[in-house]
RNA sequence: GCGACCGUAGCUCAGUUGGUUAGAGCGCUGGUUUGUGGUACCAGAGGUCGGGGGUUCAAGACCCCUCGGUCGCCCCA
């Protein structure tokens, strides 16, 4: 009979266990306690939505639109796709479901992303992201609140030392469309000194020019026309607004005139946190305002500004949580395995944390119990014929470990 | 889509210019010792050397294809 050949997982999928599941699990609670803080609302959304949700925002030219995406065709003959982002379903929800009433919305979403692409360092095909948005909200008020929540949020995974701010604007829609008529009128006269990737990125997306990694672009790039030659005294006073929230919360930020947004919609303030302790993927949460994607979806022009960061990323980054077990009970003899359960039980049932030893060598489980590292270890074993038991604990105050040491005792004896 | 490196036991790895029954440590199972916050020793189980094809008297080692991993490019969180 021929051997039957283990399906593998999937490329660029992860099955997480152990200390990664617990750094991603961290990631995620720490993010949930944080957006409460900041009042926003979570959300659930399909995993699926019709591809034109992603071809209409994104942009049928976008690479994660033409080649990343996992679309397919469904029993019933409609276009399907799995989310490659959250933004564009995120505005989908809020068109059909008339959340306009309840503008403007201030939301929370995490889950699972897919994109078609090579994995390598902390990217992966099937990938985490956290997400907040705000909707309906043009202020720049609500860019420093969602960058002041960002910040808080890096803070409390304890991850914000070598993380920094860049933050730049793409200018209102007349400003990002001088600027960019002005950028690419540049590298056509530069044509002959860039490299072959950003021919392509002028023909495609020229503002990607001005992040290049290519040492042949960057004196072109890095001599480029800058923004702020062609802002709007409204945009100039929107991005003032921006920075001067930021400096009132404390949060420390630092301008990057090169860093821009592949996509279209995006407008004004544009950011991302960035680590060097990454590799290739130093961006570790982005985001920016994106006014003009509801319109793409056929909805009234709404503003919106938001970000996502990747939990992956995060959990890489983040110091391994201490999980740790509150009692271990290495029962010795077979004799009082009950009992042991009977602990157990009720260690459990008072709240505590607690696993017993009860299989394998007898002699051996006395180190198999020191093995799970618990705070308190109760040994039970036969003294001359009589059950007993000792107890080791470390860190633990002696206020919590006396009614631990009663409940044993009680019943033990009984 | 492009490039580089890698794939031997559950895990981490060794395996000399191709040459007998493929090894170690850890882990696992059992035993002896110790009666302790990770004792020491003994024994055992566990491998179609990622998969397929080829070269050769002989392939874990060499060649081709393929699948996966890792790290870059592109793109992006």
């Amino acid at each position: 009979m021929a051997k039957i050949q283990t399906p593998q997982a999937v490329r660029g999928t992860q099955d997480m266990f152990g200390e990664t599941e617990e750094r991603f699990a961290h990631v995620v609670a720490t993010f949930e306690r944080v957006r409460r803080l900041y009042g926003f609302k979570g959300l659930q959304l399909p995993v699926i939505e019709p591809t034109a949700v992603f071809s209409r925002s994104l942009g049928e030219a976008t690479d994660v639109v033409s080649k990343e995406m996992y679309s397919f065709e469904d029993r019933g003959g409609d276009s399907i796709t799995l989310r490659p982002e959250f933004t564009a379903g995120i505005a989908r929800a809020y068109l059909t479901n008339g959340w306009q009433q309840f503008a403007p919305m201030k939301l929370s979403v995490h889950g699972p992303l897919f994109r078609y692409e090579r994995p390598q360092k902390g990217r992966y095909r099937q990938f985490h992201q956290i997400d907040a948005e705000i909707i309906g909200a043009a202020e720049p008020a609500a860019d420093v609140e969602l960058l002041v929540m960002a910040d808080q949020l890096l803070k409390e995974l304890g991850i914000n030392d070598g993380v920094t701010l860049q933050l730049n604007t793409l200018g209102d829609t007349p400003s990002r469309d001088a600027w960019r008529a002005a950028l690419v009128g540049y590298f056509n006269d530069h044509k002959g000194a860039l490299s072959e990737d950003s021919l392509a990125r002028l023909e495609k997306n020229p503002l990607r020019i001005l992040d290049s990694k290519d040492p042949k672009d960057r004196p072109i790039a890095d001599a480029a026309p800058v923004i702020d030659d062609y802002l709007s005294g409204e945009a100039q006073d929107f991005f003032g607004a921006v920075t001067a929230g930021l400096d009132a919360a404390g949060v420390a930020w630092t301008r990057n005139a090169a860093l821009v947004r592949g996509l279209d919609y995006y407008r004004h303030t544009a950011f991302e946190f960035v680590t060097d302790r990454l590799g290739a993927q130093g961006t570790v949460l982005g985001g920016g305002r994106y006014d003009g994607l509801i319109e793409n979806l056929g909805g009234p022009a709404t503003p919106a500004v938001g970000w996502a960061a990747g939990i992956e990323r995060l959990a890489m980054l983040v110091d391994s949580p201490a999980e740790r077990l509150d009692v271990v009970i290495a029962v010795e003899d077979d004799s009082l395995v009950l009992k042991g359960t009977a602990i157990l039980i009720a260690l459990r049932r008072a709240g505590f944390a607690a696993e017993a030893v009860t299989t394998g060598s007898p002699r051996k489980r006395y180190d198999k119990a020191v093995a799970k590292n618990a705070r308190i270890l109760f040994a039970i074993q036969l003294d001359q014929g009589n059950p007993s038991w000792t107890v080791r604990s470390k860190e633990v105050q002696a206020d919590e470990l006396a009614p631990i040491r009663q409940m044993v005792s009680d019943i033990i004896s009984r």
